[in-house]
DNA sequence: ACTCCTTGCTAGCAGTGCTAGAACTACGAG
DNA sequence: CTCGTAGTTCTAGCACTGCTAGCAAGGAGT
């Protein structure tokens, strides 16, 4: 028995090895830069290897935006935890946002823009997703009024989306951001 | 000479042809199943005729998207301007704006979404994409307050960016789209 | 010691964006 | 009317992509 397990947490730190070289490729190159081939060779496998682990390429990627949620949503509530009120619990969940997506965007790609099928807003919804979410509506929370708190938290998120990739994408100045999310937040704490 | 004219008539044809098959394509199966191929084949040339019009693939996505900033602009003037009061024309704005978004989503993903090297916020930027981003201002500026105009554009702009590619994108559940809408406008008009 | 079965490999398929160079067409000069 | 030339379009192919069929090797269990 215990020879299986053995092979079996092998398995799992190969699936590991994946996971990581693919993170590493994207960040240094871009996701388009994350071929089978090339991710194959750092590994020190074969392509194959990479379809006994994942049914293709966009499950790898799916991968490292899992990854993505559980690093977020633990950034997300540490800047929560240290804020002294409210107010600056807000402004620092979306600083700490913001600075996600501006030093890890090729995850944040992949968490967010790319075509991935990772179910959002379900039962089968992630939990390190739910738990990001979860951080972010209770940053608004003070803040909701009259208004539903999960739609407010929602559109409070798709600013914030809305802001870093269109800076991201070269739709926006880069200089003006910092300005744009204090007005961001002046919105939804007024 | 005219019939140096007439070549050069009969290319900027070509050229539109070129331009409306791929948006064709795009809209009925999506800009994965664009390939210079398929293209080449709609239009019954071959494919390397597309790049004697288009440096590449990229540019042809551009010229599409450089259609939809016209087409944009004319909705969201249209919009502010059969509105009876600044309230209504901001609305009115957004409805425009997120309407376009989800009848022509591959064009809005072509203009907003992707890795097209088109500049903004530049001298060089496409007329169209300037009174777009126009029609947008004058619709926030009777609520601008002592933000800078500018800004509270982008910001509300940012705004509307993030719910309909979060909405298309599934990470936010069709249903109440209309509802986190008027909560964005409430934000702004406040 | 002998099967058997898992594991990872080599080789290959169908498709991608893009391009070199041939071939054909239509023009203008003699 | 003929012929060289200029310009245009095509065929064929390169280097790459994601993905898979089928073979070879080696350890596991009897």
């Amino acid at each position: 028995m215990s020879i299986r397990e053995r092979r079996e947490r092998e398995r799992q730190e190969r699936e590991r090895l994946i996971v990581d070289a693919a993170r590493e490729l994207a960040e240094s190159e871009g996701w388009e830069a994350v071929t089978t081939r090339r991710l194959a060779e750092r590994i020190e496998y074969s392509q194959p290897v990479l379809y006994s682990h994942f049914k293709g390429k966009d499950a790898i990627m799916a991968a490292v935006a899992l990854d993505g949620f559980a690093e977020l949503a633990a950034e997300l509530r540490a800047a929560r935890a240290s804020a002294a009120d409210p107010r600056a619990a807000l402004a620092g969940a979306a600083a700490a946002y913001a600075r996600f997506a501006e030093t890890r965007p090729v995850v944040y790609e992949a968490m967010f823009t790319s075509k991935v099928d990772l179910t959002f807003a379900s039962d089968e919804t992630p939990p390190a997703l739910q738990e990001g979410f979860a951080e972010l509506r209770e940053a608004v929370r003070p803040f909701a009024g009259d208004d539903d708190l999960g739609a407010r938290t929602e559109v409070f998120w798709a600013g914030l989306h809305g802001l870093v990739t269109l800076t991201r994408g070269g739709r926006l100045p880069a200089e003006g951001h910092e300005e744009r999310l204090a007005l961001l937040i002046r919105r939804f704490t007024g």
